[in-house]
DNA sequence: AGATATTTGTTGATTTTTCAATGATACATT
DNA sequence: AATGTATCATTGAAAAATCAACAAATATCT
């Protein structure tokens, strides 16, 4: 179905309008999905996106760290990790060597959430599986050229 | 700046993976652009998404057919069109011929607030000016292929 | 007509996000 | 060493999002 269904907007102003609000559609759509996979172990898309980034670093983090790798930069990190303190997925102690930082990292039980997790990894690469892997290729090229600014 | 430079991610499981990663980074991205813009007048951007909406239809609309055409289908659309109403940018009454809808028009002044905004139209769609209009043009056709499940 | 189900919108309670302000530590300069 | 500046993390307060429950009006069925 094309946007403009979509959302019952039959006309726009340019390709570059309608691509910003595809972009949002596309990203509410593509959300939508994955909630639903990892909502299960009641992980919202941040706390997720925590693990697995604290599961990807072979040394402890700090919250600016975390921060600087998410997916978005204008997370609230020191509370998102607070949460997943008291779930008891990752653990922090301030940072030896500098007492500004802190060091977090995954626990045990963190690292058997996102296993479990990791056996809907191709649920998830099914939500777009309507495209080719070398369509997926260009969409990926495009993304990164629509950042670069200048 | 590739998506994998910008969270710090050296390889991804394939494309299909990566897309969707990068579409989230993106839309953060593209996001954070925008709300610099139209975040001078204290809208979030749903709140312009309805405004929009609105203006957008002859006629009045329902809750649920804001919702229908809305970017983000989850929102609470009954809550935010409270809040424009506050702000005086909406107003609602019951619908005459069916009690249980309420009939959702832009005012005067939620019209000159997007007038504003309509001078930065520009400014929106130069956030992805990097891409030719062709290329904006591929990105829509993936896109909506993207979201086409079977 | 009367009972039941569906549609539509709102509300309550909780969680999460947001933005600005604060506090603590480290660094730099004199 | 003393002062000022920068960095990093946390907190407070307000706004917004989320999820489930609820209520009213309409539609459907017997």
């Amino acid at each position: 179905m094309s946007i403009e269904s979509d959302i019952n907007q039959p006309t726009f102003r340019n390709e570059y309008q309608k691509a910003i609000i595809n972009l949002i559609y596309s990203y509410n759509w593509t959300t939508e999905q994955l909630k639903n996979i990892f909502g299960n172990e009641n992980l919202t898309m941040q706390q997720f996106n925590i693990l697995r980034i604290l599961r990807g670093s072979d040394m402890p983090l700090s919250t600016l760290q975390i921060r600087e790798r998410m997916l978005d930069k204008m997370s609230d990190t020191s509370r998102i990790v607070d949460r997943l303190i008291l779930k008891e997925l990752v653990k922090k102690i301030t940072c030896k060597s500098d007492k500004r930082l802190v060091d977090v990292t995954i626990t045990n039980k963190g690292k058997a959430v996102l296993a479990k997790l990791d056996t809907h990894e191709d649920a998830m690469e099914n939500i777009i599986r309507s495209l080719t892997e070398s369509e997926a290729k260009i969409l990926n090229t495009l993304l990164d050229k629509m950042r670069s600014s200048q």
